[in-house]
RNA sequence: GCCCGGGUGGCGGAAUUGGUAGACGCGCUGGAUUCAAAAUCCAGUUCUUUCGGGAGUGCGGGUUCGAUUCCCGCCCCGGGUACCA
């Protein structure tokens, strides 16, 4: 009997699924492991092969664990709200909760196929109302809170206001947007409006007027993260700057401990780079500057207040807003145009052109703090006026910018470095010795630095001040599919809705496009209105009653829910608390993380944001949620190309085409085999012999008809995607592509001698629109989950990207096919047999054991399976059919193929389905001591023979006995060698 | 530009601390078996060669008895970022 998998994997499957073996429950006997993938958006194409690659590894080392004595949480779920779903809803109409669910389905079954250890009772779903229910909790948590710098973590706004009311702000050390002062009595004195405004300048999600990406195509506002190349992640739509009023989170809050907790992370430098950049910190100075003649300052951020003597002029973002209060009025016209013209610069213009110096001068002056020295303010759109204070004071001497910029508008370039030229362009080291710079002069950058600081701070013109790139994140989407807030206005007053009628579920509307008067499309909906005395959404019509309020109308963004979803996995069925303590004390935090570096700056930094957070408030006991993560590399696709030819109707040497020619010409198309091509494209004259191989076909098929007239031009030869379902090693099923396309149907082939039509082929992302993606349940099914498994993981390195290849799955299948054979004779009967195996077996087995389990320490998921092949390979060679033997080698390999693991386990006479639970071999060392080795010989690095010898020599002998050797003599050609190394048990080297 | 990865046969890749470069698999070549094919098994497969050998891990140099591995300079590919003061 062969190896029939789908039998196999049908029945365990089933098995599994009746015996809930994949159950989890909290176990305090035993040390937990949590082992997550990141969870899919399921789209409505399905999983491709790529998609999996994650899961399997994640599912490999979540059922190791378990092997390993660990019990493991190794949950799935869905990302379920989304983009996609709400398009086609617009574009059709069905709600988006009917077409998420059939993705759903089709996502769960091809799932199912691949055999996962998931344990689907603790399944979560975002766009679950009983999910959300506690992203809308969090988002209150959030509202509910503040951040305060003594403590350095978050804290209830009630104490916030307790100190208000008791001593006003004063001495309230707060991340803020408030810059006013205030005094207890003015504090009670405030309005409820007032006291809200104030309030929510404190607040971790908070409401404000901000400066947003809007997308007009998708109707909506979009986060940074979401815009790649000035352009919407999905759908490459444009992206302009607006300012809306929207919920944001106070994420800037976190910046220092979301920088300083990378550091005890086990994650890729790539990810933690790309974090560490994304909060941007430098660390520098505050300085003011007077401006002359009014009565205002402009404040600068710089990270080298040590180059403060070389400041020659000041730039300020053009809508910075004191520019226009400086403007003197001869510059008024001038600075209007500039402004109006940087205005119209799109995000994506000012990116593609960085070349371009421009700015205005606008006739006002700056002193300079130190000096009194009175220096131009310019303005220019280098500046940024969403960083730092949008303005700077500029060290052309020292900054490339500023030296272009003065260079080009021919302001002074002061130099304040010693034995410096500036003369070419500025001098960027943070090194070397300062002059011109009065205090300052004689002292090293770090030296000045700090020199500068304290002399700024004493005269109170500025102070150490760090700033940071990362921005407060958005928190509001004009969208339908997605969280509603908790949120209704009292009289233009936000107000949160209480715990104890959440969720607030998504209302019906008929139409999910904005509404005629460009309200995001929940200001459709008819019963979304607040009634605070009922507690309940009512309809318009009771919208003028006095204790009816207006709903939120914005959707929370995407990854909301994927934020927390990780805690919802220990205890996803609560319905009082978003996880119970005992549960997250339990599982605590994840231990593996497999997922895409595509998230580096979205997901994984709003996920540690609000595990921070939740960790300040005591509701989870550790702050950094994902402690080790593996970030799977893509699969790409390998796509297969066939090669058409183009007739040209020239008239050739005085010859005409025939209408005969033409109308067979214009009825087909001829395809060129690739090695045809490659023959063509190398001869001496290629387009010769284009012609002479197109013509001799043309002639042939078509006896009796002249092709006279008609040419082919290489550079004319189209290269077509061809379906790589029909594509074997790269031969053309010509047949089934001419049945592919009505077009194709009497398509003529120029072929290979061996009568095969050959295609090209090239590696690119799987996409519908290449022909290039593969399906995993094609797969499973013509090979089995367990050889797609090991397949994905013998392909490469986890981490790196790699194409598709479908040739080798033969070899894995193979394999697996051999190591049945070890357990069966041809006519399917058991040949284990009992009884001691030999010490050959023995250490072929503890060999591998330990080469598994190192590889499995470390991650490499690729180099085990080639093990467990070298493995069956001499097992098979030995004629090993020993119980003891088998039995390591079907628990090693369970993780990886676990249908056909279960299987053997019970040929072996076990009980059905205990594998799961069975004991990891330990590696025995003693069967793996060896009494002889088998020294390569090297003369001078390069190795020339091998020679075995016995382990108990000394170096000494080893050295004499080798030298002695004919063969030495040969490579030493006569001559006395200068020095032999040996390293005993690893190599000889002799320097002749 | 800057910051990370990476570059090894026809292909995917291996070589864990500086110690046999090319494990394992694919593909290819030859053979056995077969009426034939599939499957299976055996042998070979980095290049080159006058069959002694010679060269070889992107390129050029260096350290070392010995370098895919460490150091310096450069080239190419992939990812991130983009006037961040």
């Amino acid at each position: 009997m062969e190896y029939d998998f789908n039998a196999i994997e049908k029945k365990w499957r089933k098995y599994w699924r009746e015996n809930n073996t994949y159950e989890t429950k909290i176990d305090a006997t035993k040390p937990k492991y949590y082992g997550l993938t990141m969870f899919p958006y399921p789209s409505g194409a399905g999983l491709h092969v790529g998609h999996p690659l994650g899961y399997i590894a994640s599912d490999i080392y979540a059922r190791y664990k378990r092997l390993k004595g660990f019990n493991v949480l190794h949950p799935m779920g869905y990302d379920s709200f989304g983009l996609p779903a709400e398009q086609y809803a617009i574009q059709t109409g069905q709600h988006p909760a009917v077409t998420t669910e059939e993705n759903l389905k089709r996502y769960r079954s091809q799932l199912d196929k691949i055999g996962f250890s998931f344990d689907w009772s603790r399944e979560v779903r975002t766009s679950d109302p009983q999910y959300y229910k506690w992203t809308q909790w969090i988002f209150k948590q959030l509202f509910a809170a503040y951040y305060c710098k003594d403590a350095d973590k978050a804290m209830p706004i009630e104490n916030l206001i307790s100190v208000f009311e008791k001593e006003g702000n004063a001495k309230v050390n707060a991340v803020t947007a408030c810059e006013t002062e205030f005094s207890a009595e003015e504090w009670n004195g405030f309005d409820t409006e007032k006291q809200a405004a104030v309030l929510m300048e404190y607040r971790l999600t908070y409401l404000a007027d901000s400066w947003v990406n809007w997308c007009p195509a998708l109707g909506t506002v979009l986060a940074n993260d979401e815009i790649v190349n000035g352009v919407s992640e999905r759908g490459g739509h444009p992206v302009e700057q607006k300012l809306m009023r929207q919920w944001s989170m106070r994420i800037t809050a976190y910046a220092e401990r979301l920088l300083k907790g990378l550091d005890k992370l086990d994650w890729s430098d790539a990810v933690k780079d790309i974090q560490r950049n994304w909060i941007g910190k430098s660390v520098g100075a505050s300085v003011n500057f007077d401006v002359a003649d009014h009565d205002e300052i402009i404040s600068v951020f710089t990270t080298r207040p040590d180059t403060i003597y070389g400041v020659s002029f000041m730039v300020l973002a053009p809508e910075h807003e004191l520019v226009a209060k400086i403007t003197t009025v001869e510059y008024k016209e001038d600075i209007k145009s500039y402004k109006q013209k940087a205005g119209l610069k799109s995000e994506r213009d000012r990116m593609a052109d960085t070349k371009t110096i421009s700015g205005q001068f606008t006739g006002a002056y700056a002193v300079h703090p130190l000096s009194g020295e009175k220096i131009q303010i310019w303005i220019g759109d280098y500046v940024l006026a969403s960083y730092g204070t949008g303005a700077v004071m500029a060290v052309p001497c020292g900054d490339q910018r500023d030296w272009d910029f003065a260079k080009h508008f021919d302001i002074p370039i002061k130099n304040i470095f010693a034995d410096v030229s500036i003369e070419e362009e500025a001098y960027t080291e943070k090194k070397g010795t300062i002059a011109n710079s009065e205090f300052l002069n004689g002292l090293e950058v770090g030296e000045a630095i700090q020199k500068a600081i304290a002399v700024l701070e004493e005269k109170k013109i500025g102070k150490a001040k760090t700033n940071y790139r990362l921005r407060d994140a958005v928190f509001s989407r004009q969208r339908y599919w997605g969280e509603p807030f908790p949120v209704y206005y009292d009289n233009g007053i936000p107000k949160t809705i209480e715990d104890q009628y959440l969720p607030i579920e998504l209302p019906e509307v008929d139409k999910y496009l904005p509404t005629p008067d460009g309200k995001p499309p929940l200001g459709n909906a008819d019963n979304w209105f607040w009634d605070a005395k009922n507690n309940e959404l009512v309809g318009k019509d009771k919208a003028e009653e006095e204790h009816v309020h207006p709903m939120e109308l914005n959707t929370m963004p995407g990854w909301a829910g994927s934020s927390w979803y990780f805690l919802r996995y220990m205890d996803p069925h609560n319905d009082k608390a978003f996880v119970a303590k005992d549960k997250v004390d339990y599982w605590s935090n994840v231990d593996l993380y497999i997922g895409g570096a595509e998230h580096a700056t979205g997901h994984l930094l709003y996920a540690r944001f609000w595990s921070m957070f939740l960790h300040d408030l005591d509701f989870i006991p550790f702050e950094e949620p994902f402690k080790k993560m593996i970030n799977q590399g893509m699969i790409l696709g390998r796509s297969s190309f066939v090669y058409r030819v183009n007739p040209m109707y020239t008239i050739l040497g005085g010859s005409i085409p025939t209408d005969e020619a033409k109308s067979i010409l214009n009825a087909k198309s001829i395809f060129i085999s690739l090695d045809q091509l490659d023959t063509v494209r190398k001869s001496e004259s290629p387009e010769w012999k284009l012609n002479e191989l197109v013509g001799n076909h043309l002639s042939d098929a078509h006896p009796g008809i002249s092709f006279d007239g008609i040419s082919y031009d290489l550079s004319k030869t189209t290269q077509i995607h061809v379906d790589i379902n029909i594509v074997d090693n790269d031969k053309l099923d010509v047949e089934a592509f001419k049945a592919s396309r009505e077009e194709y149907a009497n398509a003529e082939f120029i072929l290979e001698d061996d009568g095969t039509y050959i295609c090209g082929n090239e590696v690119e992302k799987m996409s519908k629109s290449k022909f290039n993606v593969q399906n995993p349940d094609d797969l499973v099914e013509k090979y089995g989950a367990d050889t797609l498994r090991m397949y994905e993981m013998f392909l490469g390195p986890i981490e790196q990207a790699k194409p598709w290849d479908i040739k080798g799955i033969n070899g894995v299948n193979n394999f697996l096919r051999k190591l049945w054979r070890l357990f069966h004779d041809q006519e399917g009967n058991v040949v284990v047999s009992d009884g001691k195996a030999d010490a050959q077996a023995l250490k072929t087995m503890h060999k591998t054991i330990k080469k598994a389990q190192d590889d499995m320490d470390r991650y490499v998921f690729n180099t085990t399976v080639s093990a467990m092949m070298i493995c069956v390979n001499e097992l098979t060679e030995q004629k090993c059919h020993n119980k003891t033997v088998l039995q390591d080698l079907a628990v090693l390999l369970a993780p990886y193929a676990p249908h056909i693991a279960e299987e053997l386990w019970v040929v072996l006479g076990n009980e059905a389905g205990t594998i799961s639970d069975a004991k990891y071999p330990i590696c025995n060392e003693e069967y793996l001591v060896e009494d002889a080795f088998e020294y390569p010989v090297s003369f001078n690095g390069k190795m020339r023979f091998k020679v075995e010898l016995p382990n108990n020599l000394s170096k000494d002998e080893i050295e004499k006995e080798i030298l002695a050797m004919e063969k030495s003599q040969h490579y030493l050609e006569g001559k006395v060698p200068k020095k032999v190394i040996v390293v005993p048990g690893r190599i000889v080297n002799i320097v002749v």
